[in-house]
DNA sequence: GTAATACTTAAGCGAATGCCTAAGTGTTCA
DNA sequence: TGAACACTTAGGCATTCGCTTAAGTATTAC
């Protein structure tokens, strides 16, 4: 049974995926400065809609972007909780790493203060 | 010509994509514990050696794992620099979004305390 | 010197990705 | 009602991905 405060691994594998893309990058900075309809986001890109529909469906499935459709066009916006999820992945990595770091370092500190001991090499 | 502060698009996209594969995320996981042979890397992984090294290989094309070999053993260990970059494009775009979110309710707020003019719908 | 160790390279293969065009479906405007 | 609009679905196709096995190359232990 997976803990509810760590994210199944499925649900990281589907976000960092949806991030690899750099059109789909570009989807989520452009919905950043506020919603926008497929058509708005496809715009500024160099290809079909119906390959901008299926990011946005990965970038859906993902849980990055959240849409709802009224009358004939479907408005996308971003879900910040998804971001917060990529974000506290990396960055618990990265502060695990760093202290050990840190540990490593006064350890080195504290051997070199004391002299009485011979240094191993 | 890119400004050195923000990471070339290609960058991300080869960390966001080393990111997104389980096998080479429980790889990270393992080195954030401290340094490993290959072998080391390899032993809780389902997979060939091969299979490994190659994903190593990626994982040193992102940046996130560096590695150095002395006599026959390789011993890798991660990067933090390229945590820090995957970590700050994803806090940026989080952030930008939730500034936005916080101006739109303090709009709102504003609107629902002027009682003399009439609200919208 | 021989054998075991620790990778490393190469070739191949099935599945997934990223795109396309063509042909829909439903909504709105005139 | 008919045309324009905003997607949406379906099928196909080239490339990349993740993995395999087989056969290397150094390095270390006996």
């Amino acid at each position: 049974m997976p803990k509810c405060s760590e994210p199944a691994e499925r649900e990281i594998d589907l976000l960092f995926q949806a991030l690899a893309d750099p059109s789909r990058r570009a989807m989520v900075d452009r919905l950043t400065c506020g919603p926008a309809s497929v058509s708005e986001l496809a715009r500024p890109l160099a290809m079909s809609l119906p390959a901008v529909v299926q990011h946005l469906h990965l970038l859906e499935a993902s849980g990055l972007v959240c849409t709802e459709k009224l009358g004939r066009v479907r408005t996308c916006s971003i879900e910040s909780t998804a971001l917060r999820t990529a974000e506290a992945w990396v960055a618990g990595r990265r502060t695990a790493w760093e202290r050990r770091l840190d540990r490593l370092g006064d350890f080195l500190a504290e051997q070199t203060n004391k002299p009485e001991q011979e240094s191993t090499q």
